[in-house]
DNA sequence: GGAACTCGCCAC
DNA sequence: AAACGTGGCGAGTTCC
């Protein structure tokens, strides 16, 4: 194979990806399907008694009388109109078109109890329409059948439709638990999952080839944790602090993916001191979250010398300007120098050979090769999983893909080969068909256990 | 009565 | 200079 693969080679991929997803869509994905009926009307219950509770508000008696019998609390236009109209509330932020918004954090900033209630019943409507009302339309004798296509993503990633299946609720605990509760392996086999650990970030490395974040992709040093450290100015952050999980993961999804994905300092700031729960003006003492020592993180930050919001925001400048011009300089230029080949010749290329062409702005051209080399790596993984399946004509099946994951219903006795085959895969065939590939790749294999839904946790 | 739009929200 | 990347889908609403 050549060291640069072609828009040819990229063909093949889709072309072996596209049997290979239908093999998997064929199969399906077994359905609790008594467990999603009892379920809905569990939900409808707590739905009408939530509905019932709202309706004894101030809020709603108002909203009453303006909307008569066309009143309908899951109209945002209508509660639009009663926060920014009727109670003259001034909104916090606007939608696309400029009107006020009425998203989650929309709402919570306003502060009103009703809020809660709303939020609620929202919350309990999107799990039961969503998910659980969908898997019963969808699916056929007791099986899902989610489609996969290869074509409608600008990234070339993938997509997944009828029902879309790579959106099942996975954060939250209790809309997790519900959701993939439904779905079920078939009798005596159980579901395994096998997903890259942080793929996109080792395919970021494949193109710009920053030594220091080799380093970190290597295993030496946690970069969450040393922009913890920065961000909040401690002297040291280890793993003996108690408030160490906390801030790392303040630091990694306020900051670092933010600005991987194109984000700057200012937009980090806000949503840092959104989490620490930190006011826009001057801080007092005592204010913000509360950290495990029992010290209030405004205390922490005042003694620093950062007195106020904006302050942060010039701290969180320098910590930027450190991040792109000195921690990963030559990651930064990577991003200048892929730029301006776009620019110069209209089109960008990924080392996979998928070619994007048009219009695209700043951290779209730097974001498409790396989110689609990243998902060709797992669409080549399910390939190479599928045939060795057919191969050996194995009872497990491929039954999905979520970008960077894998989910087989898989014969428990199958299991030692199947993991031993996805180790090599990874760690052999992929490098050897991809030499740009300059990482150790890594795939997590989680077993959920036999006649265990996918809400079991591992 | 359906197509297309807006908004919100779920995933990676 | 610009300022968070990619999707699908439900409910409400508007347009034709």
């Amino acid at each position: 194979m050549k060291i640069k693969a072609t828009q040819a080679d990229a063909y093949r991929l889709v072309h072996d990806g596209v049997l290979a997803l239908a093999r998997a869509e064929r199969a399906g994905i077994r359905l609790d399907t008594g467990y999603c009926d009892r379920k809905i009307r569990h939900l409808s219950r707590r739905i009408n008694h939530q509905h019932k509770q709202l309706q004894e508000t101030k809020l709603y008696k108002q909203w009453e009388r303006i909307f008569r019998d066309k009143t309908n609390i899951h109209s945002n236009n209508q509660l639009a109109h009663m926060l920014y109209k009727v109670l003259k509330l001034e909104p916090t932020k606007t939608t696309d078109t400029g009107q006020g918004s009425t998203d989650e954090d929309a709402l919570r900033r306003l502060g009103l109890p009703e809020v809660d209630i709303l939020l609620a019943i929202r919350k309990l409507c999107k799990i039961k329409s969503t998910y659980l009302t969908a898997f019963l339309r969808e699916h056929t004798a007791g099986y899902l059948h989610p489609v996969y296509h290869l074509h409608t993503v600008k990234t070339y990633r993938s997509s997944s439709a009828e029902p879309n299946f790579q959106n099942i609720p996975k954060r939250d605990r209790d809309a997790m638990q519900i959701c993939r509760r439904a779905i079920i392996p078939r009798a005596g086999n159980t579901l395994v999952e096998a997903d890259f650990s942080a793929l996109e970030v080792n395919i970021s490395q494949c193109y710009h080839h920053d030594p220091k974040m080799l380093e970190y992709l290597t295993g030496a040093g946690d970069m969450h944790a040393d922009m913890a450290k920065q961000i909040f100015i401690l002297d040291e952050l280890d793993k003996t602090i108690p408030a160490y999980n906390t801030l790392r993961q303040a630091a990694k999804n306020g900051f670092v993916f933010p600005q991987f994905y194109g984000d700057y300092y200012l937009n980090n700031a806000h949503s840092l001191c959104d989490w620490a729960k930190l006011p826009a003006g001057t801080w007092k003492a005592g204010a913000g979250i509360e950290m495990p020592d029992g010290k209030h993180i405004s205390d922490h930050l005042r003694n620093q010398g950062i007195k106020s919001f904006d302050r942060f925001a010039e701290h969180m400048n320098t910590v930027e300007n450190d991040f792109w011009n000195n921690r990963f300089a030559v990651y930064n230029n990577w991003r200048r120098s892929w730029v301006e080949q776009y620019r110069r010749r209209g089109y960008l290329r990924m080392h996979t050979g998928f070619v994007c062409s048009g219009i695209m702005r700043r951290n779209e051209i730097i974001n498409y090769p790396i989110q689609g080399s990243a998902f060709h790596c797992l669409l080549l993984t399910f390939i190479e999983l599928d045939n060795y399946i057919q191969r050996k004509n194995l009872r497990s099946k491929l039954i999905g893909q979520i970008h960077d994951s894998i989910l087989l219903d898989a014969d428990p006795d199958e299991l030692p080969g199947i993991k031993q085959r996805l180790r090599t895969i990874v760690t052999k065939t992929l490098p050897k068909r991809w030499p740009w590939i300059v990482v150790p790749l890594e795939i997590d294999v989680d077993v959920y256990g036999v006649d265990q839904s996918w809400a079991t946790p591992t």
